[in-house]
DNA sequence: CGCCATGCTGCAAACGATTGCACGCGGACG
DNA sequence: CGTCCGCGTGCAATCGTTTGCAGCATGGCG
């Protein structure tokens, strides 16, 4: 790793200066230049101390990003539609899991600040004054949640809730449970407006089966006041909750679809593999990711409005939703 | 971001070589001074800037993770391993997938190598020259894979696959059916070499269903020949491609356990949810992402031997293993 | 033929921290 | 009381790169 730009310049026989123009502004020396320092680098197998670089210029290439925690599902996707992006702009990934601890996540953003030229901040607990601290400490771009000023990328749940509620009641389900995640997550209370516009506009009645944790567990624990409530069918928080309501279900002796319908949320890659597969909401996880990377890494001057970035979310029809036992369940 | 050592010094009283030394040195420094600095630092909220310190230790606290493909299962857990354990040692990580692209991988590791102290090559596809290639960049550290003078951390698969057969063989099951993987890949060698010697040990018949691809559709498209060749007991390469061979089988009509048994491996989330659960011989990747981290920040003194990291594997019995239809099927 | 604009290039000063070296002061010891 | 030792501190060089400024040609134009 000894090969500095001084080596280069010196068997290119130019100064240091024009060394570090010739690759840096080529615009700036003429080709002859230019070709001999190109040369040199290539022979050499220079490649430029990047913190050297970042000392002056400011500029880190690279950016963070924080999870809640890496083991959620709803995530890797997501990483894979930054990461790829990441690439694409030569810039960076610095990963970190703010180990679903709300008060964790400001000292995670001012660690990783000083490091990076931007965080992407997925799905954030923290409150709008912590949000404000962060914004203060380095550029940040939101996934799943938004915040007046700041640059978000957020699903557009009405068209999936509208599919899936549209998709039920063709199936002659009227009355639909909703089994929702933590009551103060901030999805949650989108989530939930979301369809009781949509339940609105389309005439079925939504039955709130109360608040669970977003776990395979919390979707076992649903299953009783689902039982108690005869829910004909149920729209369900996320998809792994979904995965554990559909497995006690099935252990209390009900059949999905045939006796209960179930719609899951996200679209996880398991969604597709359980039995019966789930019908889900899709939410363009990659896509978004992907979005939340070039929002950070293009001109801070859009910064101004705040922009926030809709990703349309699809209902996917598979095996978990039947027709309803009896009509208007 | 303006506050430098400068700012501190000046406000403490100190050259900036004293307060320097306060932080990084304590040792070398009064009790009075320190503590003056200390304040200095505390109520301007200076944090120091990590590209100067880079440029002269040339440690940049920052490790490399580079995985085939962030979407398999297998990972997640693994970083959040390597994550939790980076966070203690005070070291970042910056995450690059290959995107199952082995010749991509060299120059990932290329790219990466100048911005960080080392990396983490997960179960790489490389071979051993470019591995060797990659060791002259930085230092490296291999999951699920070893290579004579590198550090490892790879899963002793002995144990586990010693208690799959012995289940098995408890359950009636003599003939077992091998699904492997990838052909070419390392850990399917392994994983063969593994399986015989343990059916050797506990006389039971491996019959060999062939190569596949490691997802669900390679699950899947292993289910006509699990038929063909008769098994009542099959032993997959691992959990994804189980979970598809499960679903392809159900579709024909078979019955888990009743019919097949099925043996996953990895135990990734979702083994444990699908219908029936899945048995499956657990790797802990948490615990070698962790130790993966460990070997990279440990003093490089104990680089010289390459050591390799066992962890053991472990059988889980769950809901897809039953009692052979025919003693010794 | 002279002047000026223009295009390349080099000098040298940054950037913010770390660290070898030297200096001064005090106490301990002879 | 003199010498020496050692602790605590500051000076200044250094890491590798970027960049403002100035200098030097060269070519075009009047």
């Amino acid at each position: 790793m000894g090969i500095t730009l001084r080596d280069v310049a010196a068997r290119a026989d130019v100064s240091v200066a024009t060394a570090s123009r010739a690759l840096q502004k080529p615009a700036m020396v003429s080709t002859a230049t230019r070709e001999r320092v190109q040369q040199a680098v290539d022979e050499l197998g220079y490649s430029p101390n990047r913190s050297a670089r970042t000392l002056i210029t400011g500029r880190t290439g690279v950016l963070g990003v924080v999870v809640p925690d890496l083991l959620n599902p709803f995530y890797p996707a997501l990483l894979k539609g930054a990461q790829e992006r990441a690439r694409h702009h030569g810039v960076q990934l610095l990963l970190a899991d703010a180990e679903e601890t709300p008060e964790g996540e400001l000292p995670l953003v001012r660690t990783l600040a000083p490091q990076v030229d931007g965080i992407l901040l997925c799905s954030p607990r923290m409150g709008a004054k912590e949000l404000d601290a962060a914004a203060r400490l380095t550029r940040i771009a939101l996934v799943n949640r938004t915040h007046t000023y700041l640059e978000a990328v957020a699903p557009n749940a009405l068209s999936g809730v509208r599919g899936a509620l549209r998709h039920l009641r063709s199936l002659e389900h009227r009355r639909i449970g909703v089994v929702g995640g933590p009551a103060r997550s901030w999805s949650e209370g989108r989530r939930r407006r979301t369809i009781a516009r949509a339940a609105d506009e389309l005439d079925v009645e939504v039955v709130d089966v109360g608040h669970f944790a977003p776990t395979v567990e919390g979707g076992r624990a649903a299953a009783e006041s689902v039982l108690v409530l005869e829910l004909g069918a149920v729209l369900v928080y996320n998809d792994v909750m979904a995965i554990g309501l559909l497995a006690a279900l099935r252990e209390s002796g009900f059949r999905v679809p045939q006796d209960i319908s179930i719609v899951g949320w996200d679209d996880i890659e398991s969604a597709a593999v359980t039995d019966p597969p789930l019908s889900t909401i899709r939410v363009p996880r990659r896509e978004m990711g992907a979005a939340a990377i070039d929002a950070l890494v293009e001109d801070p001057a859009a910064h101004q409005d705040g922009l926030t970035w809709r990703f349309e979310s699809a209902f996917v029809a598979r095996g978990s939703t039947g027709r309803a036992r009896r009509a208007g369940d």
